[in-house]
DNA sequence: TTTGAATGTTAGCAGCGTAAACATAGTATA
DNA sequence: TATACTATGTTTACGCTGCTAACATTCAAA
């Protein structure tokens, strides 16, 4: 065991990333993972200012990932239509949100206060560009104030929708949380694209 | 001053309630809302399980807060129409989340697991129930699992708007959160109503 | 009046984020 | 090559946290 690490920073990403989906964020705690990286407690203040600093690197991350898999859903089938290539999009958000629901909600979380870490700003703002470049593309020639609005409109949608479905509000509901997944899968169009009102 | 408080359970809540209302969810610890009660650090044990379970009710009565809103929003003028009683809800639903955006989010803050708390259950169904008793007026004789979908794809956008007026994805986004809000206000009839492509 | 339950306090635990002081290893320069 | 500086690790410690146990006080029922 060598005394400098050499690539310490990025496994401490590593192991924040493990132990945020495992544990989730809120029980995310520095000493843990210094631990998971066999290295001492205070080992990650040589590479972090803070443990928020730490954390918007693995939100940083998550949000890359989803630019990616964004990216990804759209691409696949370049001969799509616009609509079905918006559908897949918002489909590959829905599902990056279930799959990879703790990051998700580290990445939204208020406890890392974005506007500190221009890196995160700029990896959120990649992701929302996929939606905005969709968005355009459906609607050649849009004012730009008018395409913010429609994108936001849709994201606030996605984002709702996954959040709801850990909300789950009452018994009943909860028990509908298959059905919300499977309205998101077979109504999407309808759910999504028919209320386009542009 | 008597030793024994008397009302130490009620005004707990109560003071759990202002600090969340000032610091936030993320910064209560039960030792501050001790001190704001005047009373010892383990005082709250004698009537709180956990903190968590105190933290329950401050998001319970918040569901019941938001119940009434939502309530009183379509009560006020029972001549309208459903469609803009529809709207005047939506309009409160969102107007709640601005105004009382730390009890909002404590309210929808996965550390306090829902499933643990009927009542706050219970509050919650609540808040939901007035958007299905809406939308069965608006559609009379709906199939109730169609009206859960519909109630469910409203819920998420109003929440997910919400959460993306602080989300402020980037410098660019965050100076039109004035616009998200106007939208709202503006073109809410637009943003939900010609949406509800039933 | 006595006794037990309800409700308060004090003391103390382990875990947390973080800072300061110290130890070690790698690197640039003489 | 020897030396000094910097980078990166550890140890120790501080104050805050949620929570438990032991003790104190008051209220209410027998």
């Amino acid at each position: 065991m060598k005394y400098h690490h050499g690539n310490l920073k990025e496994e401490l990403i590593t192991s924040a990333c493990k132990i945020c989906e495992t544990d989730g964020h809120e029980n995310m705690s520095l000493r843990s993972i210094a631990k998971e990286a066999n290295v001492s407690q205070t080992a990650p203040y040589r590479h972090f200012k803070t443990k928020e600093s730490l954390l918007a690197e693995v939100s940083k991350l998550g949000f890359d990932e989803l630019t990616d898999r964004l990216n990804q859903s759209v691409a696949v089938n370049k001969k799509l239509s616009s609509t079905d290539k918006f559908l897949e999009m918002a489909l590959a958000y829905i599902e990056f949100g279930r799959e990879k629901r703790m990051i998700y909600d580290l990445m939204h979380s208020p406890s890392i206060k974005k506007g500190d870490f221009p890196a995160l700003l700029n990896a959120a703002a990649g992701a929302f560009d996929v939606l905005v470049t969709i968005v355009m593309e459906l609607h050649p020639g849009i004012d730009a104030e008018r395409c913010n609005q429609i994108c936001m409109k849709h994201w606030a949608m996605m984002h709702g929708l996954i959040g709801l479905l850990d909300i789950k509000i009452d018994p009943k509901i909860e028990s509908k949380a298959g059905d919300a997944m499977s309205l998101v899968k077979e109504d999407l169009r309808s759910f999504l694209v028919e209320s386009n009102n542009f």
